[in-house]
DNA sequence: GTCTATAAGGTGATAGAC
DNA sequence: GTCTATCACCTTATAGAC
C-alpha cells in the first residue's frame, strides 16, 4: 500500500467519479468523499471542476492514444506487427475497460476538448501509412486506403468494449462469462480477421 | 411544414437537447426554450426529467437496433446479405450521426436502462446465427464464431461514427471532407473487407 | 392546456479560522 | 494545508390563477 499525498488522492478519486458519471453528472462532493478529504481542498489544488476534469481527461486520453507508431516500427513482418498491436491494445483495454466510453462520451459532448490535446501529444500516423503503402506496393496485401485499414483495426478492438451493455445483453443474453470469453478470443481472432481480409491471394 | 401539437414538440426538442448534452447535462429550461413552450408544460406532459429522457432514449434505441434479422432473411446469397446490411445500416447512421454516441454514453452511465428495453423490442439474433452456421457447414466461409462475425460487422459500421472527433482530427488532420469521404467509401468497402476476411479459399 | 410564481433542495466556489 | 461555514446561484418540480 503506497502512501499518497492529497494531490494524488484527488486525481485518483476524480478519475473514478468522472469516468463513472461524466463531467456533468459528477459531483465535487462525491469526489471529495471518494478521496476522503474536504470538498474545499479540491478547489485549493485544482481551482475548478472544469480544470480538474481536464486533468483527468488528458490522463485518460494519453493511456488510450494507441501506440500505433511503436507497434509498426522495426523490421518485423507486417502481419506480425498487426498481431502485436491488436494484442497489446486489447490488453490495455482489459485493464481500463471504462476509459473508451468515457473518452467517446465527453468528446461527443465537447469535441473542442480534443484540439488542446492534439499538440500536447505527438501522434504522427505517417509511418503507419508508409508501412501500409509499402505492403501494397510489394503486393503483400490487397489495395486498401491506409486510413481505412487503421480505422478497421481499431474498430475491431474498441467497439466490443464501448458497446458492452448491448453486446452482453443482446448477443450473449446477459452472460458476463460469454462476453468475457469473446473479448479474450478477440486478442488473437481480431488480428486473424484483419489479416485474412487484406492478405493478397493473387 | 407539418403542424405539431405540444406533446410532439416536446419530444422533438428533448431529443435534440438530450442527444447533445446527455441526461445529466441537459436542462429542462433549454428543452422548453427549444420547444417554444413553458417549462412547466414539460412536467404536465411527462411528469419528470427522467421519464422524458426514458421516452427519448427508447425512441433513439429503436431507430438503431439494427434490423439484422430482416437483412438476413430470404434466399439471397450470404455475401449479398452482408452488403445489403452494411449499406442500409451506414445509411441510417448517415441520417442520425449523433445517436450512436448518445446510446453508448447513456448506457455507459447506466447499463440497467437497457434491461427495460430488451423485452419491449424483440431482438432475436438466432436466425442470423443459423445463417452463419449454415455457410460454415457448406464451407462457403471460414470457421468463425457467429457472434464474433456479427460484432465485427457492426463494429466496422458504428465505430467510425462514434470516434468521429478522434478520427477526423488525428487520422484526417481536421478535414471534415476527408472524414466524410471515408464514411461514404465505407458503405461498400466495409462489406468488401468482411467478405474478404471470411470467404473460404480452400 | 398553458401560464406565473415559488418552493425545496442542490451546486460550485470562496472566506476565514486553525 | 486542512477544516467549517456560508454565499450566490441554479435546478427540478409543484401550486394555483386564467
Amino acid at each position: 500500500m503506497v502512501e499518497k499525498n492529497t494531490e494524488e488522492k484527488i486525481i485518483v478519486a476524480a478519475e473514478k467519479v468522472f469516468i463513472e458519471k461524466g463531467l456533468a453528472g459528477a459531483r465535487m462532493q462525491e469526489i471529495a468523499d471518494e478521496a476522503g478529504i474536504n470538498k474545499s481542498l479540491l478547489h485549493y489544488y485544482y481551482r475548478s471542476k472544469e480544470k480538474l476534469f481536464t486533468m483527468v481527461f488528458k490522463i485518460a486520453f494519453k493511456t488510450f492514444a494507441p501506440d500505433l507508431i511503436k507497434a509498426f516500427e522495426g523490421d518485423d513482418d507486417f502481419f506480425v506487427k498487426i498481431e502485436r498491436f491488436v494484442f497489446a491494445y486489447l490488453s490495455i483495454i482489459d485493464k481500463n475497460p471504462h476509459i473508451p466510453v468515457f473518452i467517446i462520451s465527453e468528446l461527443g459532448n465537447n469535441p473542442k476538448r480534443l484540439v488542446d490535446i492534439i499538440g500536447y501529444l505527438d501522434l504522427n500516423v505517417q509511418p503507419v501509412y508508409d508501412a501500409i503503402e509499402e505492403e501494397i506496393k510489394k503486393k503483400m496485401i490487397k489495395e486498401i486506403e491506409p486510413s481505412d485499414l487503421i480505422i478497421n483495426v481499431i474498430a475491431l478492438c474498441v467497439f466490443p468494449v464501448v458497446a458492452k451493455p448491448i453486446i452482453k445483453n443482446i448477443v450473449f443474453k446477459g452472460s458476463e462469462e460469454e462476453y468475457k470469453k469473446m473479448l479474450d478470443r478477440r486478442k488473437v481472432e481480431a488480428a486473424r480477421f484483419v489479416i485474412s481480409a487484406i492478405k493478397n491471394t493473387d
